[in-house]
DNA sequence: GCCAACGTTGGC
DNA sequence: GCCAACGTTGGC
């Protein structure tokens, strides 16, 4: 089993909505950065863990934990004009962008910040969110990392 | 294959 | 809203 960390704007989306949605679950549609493409497609296997992490908001965080509900698929939303990420590159015959499904788990007592998180980057040298300038949307999260992060909730 | 221009991400 | 960092595009 592996762990990883998921980005998303509450205001797009929200650990609450997931929660909100049927069968709590929801497609990881949208992503077209082929780096976080390679991760859903080639490596998230159903049952791993997930951090949540709120990006672009007033306490940039990680603020629960969902799991891979379905492994990859092709990205729907590449091949609807009418979507704001269609993509006239991706060919239904052969898809350029692939998504998974996520399932709420469960919701972190408290926020773990982003601050927080960076305060012990001593103890998370690597941890790909505490490095400058990355905006990867999909990474993955060490098992020690992941422990440790839990730690401090 | 290089690299300048451009668009996006995301913290602050 | 600003802007640094980074990915992608496209001319050459």
């Amino acid at each position: 089993m592996q762990y990883w960390l998921m980005k998303s704007e509450p205001e797009e989306f929200s650990f609450e909505d997931l929660k909100n949605r049927p069968g709590k679950t929801e497609p990881w549609d949208g992503v077209r950065n082929y780096q976080a493409r390679n991760f859903m497609r080639d490596d998230m296997k159903k049952g791993d863990c997930i951090f949540f992490y709120h990006s672009n908001c007033a306490e940039p965080g990680i603020v629960g934990i969902a799991t891979v509900h379905k492994e990859a698929y092709p990205d729907p939303t590449a091949f609807d004009p009418e979507d704001a990420h269609y993509d006239p590159k991706s060919d239904p015959e052969k898809p350029r962008w692939y998504l998974v499904d996520v399932k709420y788990k469960k919701k972190l007592k408290r926020t773990i910040t982003l601050k927080e998180i960076k305060q012990h980057a001593d103890r998370l040298e690597d941890f790909p969110l505490v490095r400058k300038g990355n905006r990867l949307s999909v990474m993955p999260v060490e098992k020690k990392h992941w422990d440790f992060i839990l730690g401090l909730e």
